[in-house]
Order: C-alpha cells, then sequence, then structure tokens
DNA sequence: TTGACATATTGACGATTGTCGATATAATCT
DNA sequence: AGATTATATCGACAATCGTCAATATGTCAA
C-alpha cells in the first residue's frame, strides 16, 4: 500500500491516473495530454506500473496503459479502514431501489 | 487536495491518523505511540494540519489531536472522483430502501 | 538492412523530504 | 520568581524525488 500512497503524492501521476479512468491511452497519448518529456512521462509510468494502479498490453510498438481495477478497489477499501469517515452511509440512503 | 495526497505518503503520518481515528489523543500520547522524536512528531502534526486532515484543541497546556471528519469525507469523495473501481456500484444494488 | 517510430533506461541536477538536537514559547505548579 | 511540563520552531543533514537530454531497446515498414 506504501507504493500507492506514493504514487498518488505527485500531481502529475494523478493526472495520468485521470486520464486513464476515462479510456486507455498509449505513451505517446498521455505524453500529449500532460506537458512532460516523454523521459518524465515514462519515469512516473515507471512508479506506477510498481504500485501496480496501471497494467498495459502491447499492441505492435505501442504500450497501452489501463487501470488497475483490482488495485484502485483495493486501495479505497484500505483507505476506509485507514480514516473514519461521517457520511458513507448519509452517501447510502441517498441511493433508491425499487 | 495536494497537500492531503503528500500528507498520506508518509508512512507515519498515516499511523497518526489511523491512531487519531481510534480517539483522541495529546502529542505526548502520539509520541509514545510512535517511535519518534517529539520534534518529528510535531512536524508531521505540522503537516497534517496544513493539509486540514487533523484539528486540535487546548486543554491546559495540551494540545489534543483529532481528525477533521469533514476533510476525511471530501477526500474520499475527491478520491472517487480520481479513480474508478469496480465495486462502489455493486455497494449500492446491496442498499435498499423502501 | 536501413530508417523511422514508440518506449524505457541511464546519469545528472536541483528541489523537497524526514529526521533530530537545540532552542523557543507558553502554561502550570511550588 | 523559578522550575517543570508540553509543544512548536529552527537549522542542519542525508536521502529521496521530479525532471530532462542522451542513449538504448524493440518494432515495424520500405
Amino acid at each position: 500500500m506504501d507504493k500507492i500512497y506514493k504514487a498518488l503524492a505527485e500531481i502529475n501521476r494523478r493526472k495520468i491516473i485521470f486520464w486513464l479512468g476515462r479510456g486507455e491511452l498509449n505513451v505517446s497519448q498521455i505524453v500529449r495530454k500532460l506537458d512532460l518529456s516523454q523521459a518524465t512521462i515514462s519515469n512516473h509510468l515507471s512508479i506506477l506500473r510498481k504500485s501496480k494502479l496501471v497494467d498495459f498490453k502491447i499492441k505492435g510498438k505501442e504500450r497501452i496503459y489501463k487501470l488497475n481495477l483490482e488495485t484502485t478497489n483495493q486501495f479505497v477499501k484500505e483507505l476506509n479502514r485507514l480514516m473514519p469517515t461521517t457520511d458513507t452511509n448519509l452517501d447510502n440512503e441517498i441511493i433508491i431501489r425499487r
């Protein structure tokens, strides 16, 4: 979990997470979204990979990155274990089914 | 939000959050829970204060620290905005009202 | 096979971080 | 007032971090 917290501590890595949450992207596309050198993006991706927040699949010469939802799930749970909130239940009140 | 992510990136600050989630503590009590110098704990508390994750009230010469639940609430929401998970919706399905 | 493209790795740099001893501030007690 | 207790701040230091140009690796196309 430490690696995840640390990965999320940097704003550009959070931006990458944000964009990947909206769809898969290869490295060049990520470079174009943020305003950083290719080397820097590659470095951030390496840190995100080690944290297991992201995965990639190879397609020709591209590497297509995507969120690892298993990790984001675990992390959100871990966070709830770490810090109590008041409105977890309030949120649920709003949900109405049938 | 940046300050919150950064505050949570350090393990000893997360330990402080963890303990405060289980009850209010003054600084000396926190020093005893973690194995760090008083100066270091004070520094961590200063960072946690600036992130608004914690608050304190004064009681004589003590400062009694506690979680700021408004901030933890906001942060958990922000995190859900940042990173999709698979089971947020599944959780909600289980909640049935009327 | 040569050249162009996509990405990762390396090495260097300044900036930021975590830690602590020493000192400052402030409240309490005798 | 002076001593004691609780906490914060300062100054220093090594360690880690974010960035990039340069280079390496791997893939595809002509």
